[in-house]
DNA sequence: GCGTGGATTGGGAACGTTCCCAGTATAGAC
DNA sequence: GTCTATACTGGGAACGTTCCCAATCCACGC
């Protein structure tokens, strides 16, 4: 008896039918005299009318709600994105949900396969454990964040890792360092071959010695960031000469690196530079805050989301879009001169 | 001619009635006789049939998914609540999307307005625009994070921030310091009272000096915390003596006045003390480390998420509930004893 | 061989909306 | 006043599933 009303009950109320008040409810330019509309809207406040989104979807196979697939809602590149993604999303009344599947490859696909059972307009995701076939056979729309070249099938947005890592190299170099380390991330399927390639391709176009030895490859986190210093710094490493400077493949390694130089008692700026990769906000608080690249993490956001509007709406017949956006450089106080 | 299959195709090709697949989808203890069964798996396979969850939720009033609604992703004290919350419904088979609101009010009645149209059996969430009444209304299956005692209708959990502030100052006193600052966050609607309570409390209970004029109210961010900072310590400021100890609201107010430290030249623990709240990831990554009161965020999101399933099966008629769980103090390099 | 009862199965009626098409007002032209 | 085109409205049939109840099957005991 007290169950929710329904457009039929709406419909009772003002006197029309259901036809008119699902009119009235839907809102697009469907054509309804102004005083029946407002008997209807009368009636759903007297009621108390809750649209009910299920059964709509039902029948109109949409669910105006998008899934944003991510693999660690605690790494910090993510909200700008997200914040990205829903100032696009808003406009076209459609809602974002967040799935995070906390690197756990099961749980990635499991919302995958919520999304293919119709629940999700589209799918933006950046994926860990589903590959390019698995992807295309769920038949949704999908664009893919980050630079991926493994999806041929699919529309992507990234960043210039790449570029990044050649600028940031540019820039020790016009501050007259010509040893620079390169601390890579190894895990979590996330290669970053990129910012190796850049590194090297630098290294051979600059003259300067950038090779394999200056290179060192840690876990991903903050505690690998410092093994990586420490490797490099130390005496016993199979360097001619420690270097006088430090590329991190991101933040979070460049962090666990300064630490490790102040418990080395390395003056930072003074005897070594740092430079980090993403603009995480614990960047700016360390002592001396971090020089780091820049990704452009709320325009990747924008972009990917207006593809993904594209390919809901056009039947997507087009080919595959790559776009990579470029990274920028700030200058904070973990950079300096190269010591003579 | 090629849209996607249903149960009804299903039930063709494995000679049976749609009633026998529903059976075997559902995979409750209904009972199916085991030829059938497979009949009936090797018609989906063979089909390549997809369950439809929308034609499912209409007709369940299901959707065994839920929404964790929060204020700001980039705030890093959501993760890990998110993954506790996960890790409970997980279990359950139900997901858990994220509803971002961004401190924007809208955004968070558009996430709680869309619970309400039947797309989520329950709701967790931080509120920062709605009001017990409003929620109240959404006659949805509530429950709050965070300890609010404007909401009396709710169930609750939350930790334990005025017994976090009594413990911090506890542990500051033992290290032999008297005069004691509070820097507290104005803003976002997070009164934050509970912290003022208990520096006001210990106060009295101890005999420190602690009282309004060691307590600066600034922004809740970043800068403000080295506003706070500076504050204290200014010469002008109408303090008898300046602290030597400082406690902060939460750790980005904290790492503010500790970067404002060193741009002071204030070493710090030598000359001034600096304690935190939350334990965020950059407490870790600073110059010293920063000591502070950790909050048990994975417990908040799992004690959260077992109330919601109660709340979600049992008709959920008890008297609301409110959980208070402690924090614990992280010991690190940003405390040291009292100057003489 | 027959009756009995539990295990299986089938068929139709929801669930609440939107779509489609036909029907009825209404206004303007003559 | 009649005719016609257009604006508006109504009614039934989907959408794909689950629920409910009735029908059938089968094994068992007699």
């Amino acid at each position: 008896m007290n169950r929710r009303p329904t457009i039929i009950d709406v419909a009772r109320q003002a006197g029309v039918s259901k036809s008119t008040v699902s009119r009235v409810i839907r809102g697009d330019g469907a054509s309804v005299r102004e005083a029946t509309r407002r008997r209807v809207e009368e009636a759903i406040a007297a009621l108390g009318y809750e649209h009910n989104a299920v059964a709509s979807s039902l029948r109109t196979e949409r669910t105006n709600t998008i899934m944003l697939a991510i693999p660690d809602i605690a790494n910090p590149f993510w909200p700008d994105v997200a914040r990205g993604v829903q100032d696009v999303m808003d406009e076209q009344g459609i809602a974002v949900v967040f799935a995070n599947s906390d690197w756990e490859g099961r749980r990635e696909k499991a919302f995958l396969r919520m999304a293919s059972r119709n629940r999700f307009d589209g799918v933006l995701i950046n994926p860990i454990a589903t590959d390019n076939d698995e992807l295309r056979a769920l038949s949704l729309p999908i664009v893919l964040i980050g630079s991926r070249e493994d999806f041929p099938d699919f529309d992507t947005v990234g960043s210039d890792s790449y570029g990044a890592a050649c600028q940031a190299l540019d820039y020790l170099a016009s501050l007259g360092h010509r040893r620079i380390g390169l601390i890579r991330g190894r895990g979590k399927s996330r290669p970053g071959y990129s910012r190796l390639r850049g590194y090297l391709d630098y290294g051979h176009e600059s003259g300067l010695p950038l090779d394999e030895s200056y290179v060192v490859q840690v876990n991903f986190d903050f505690e690998g960031g410092g093994q990586g210093l420490r490797h490099l710094l130390s005496p016993s490493a199979p360097l001619p000469q420690p270097p006088t400077a430090i590329l991190a493949a991101n933040d979070i390694l460049a962090l666990g690196a300064l630490q490790a130089a102040h418990e080395l008692d390395v003056d930072v700026p003074g005897a070594l530079s740092i430079v980090g990769m993403d603009d995480i906000f614990a960047a700016v608080t360390t002592t001396p805050p971090l020089t780091t690249m820049a990704k452009p993490k709320y325009e990747i956001g924008r972009k990917a989301a207006g593809m993904l509007l594209e390919r809901m709406e056009g039947g997507g017949q087009e080919r595959p879009q790559r776009h990579i956006l470029p990274c920028t450089l700030r200058k904070r106080g973990s950079t300096g001169p190269a010591a003579l």
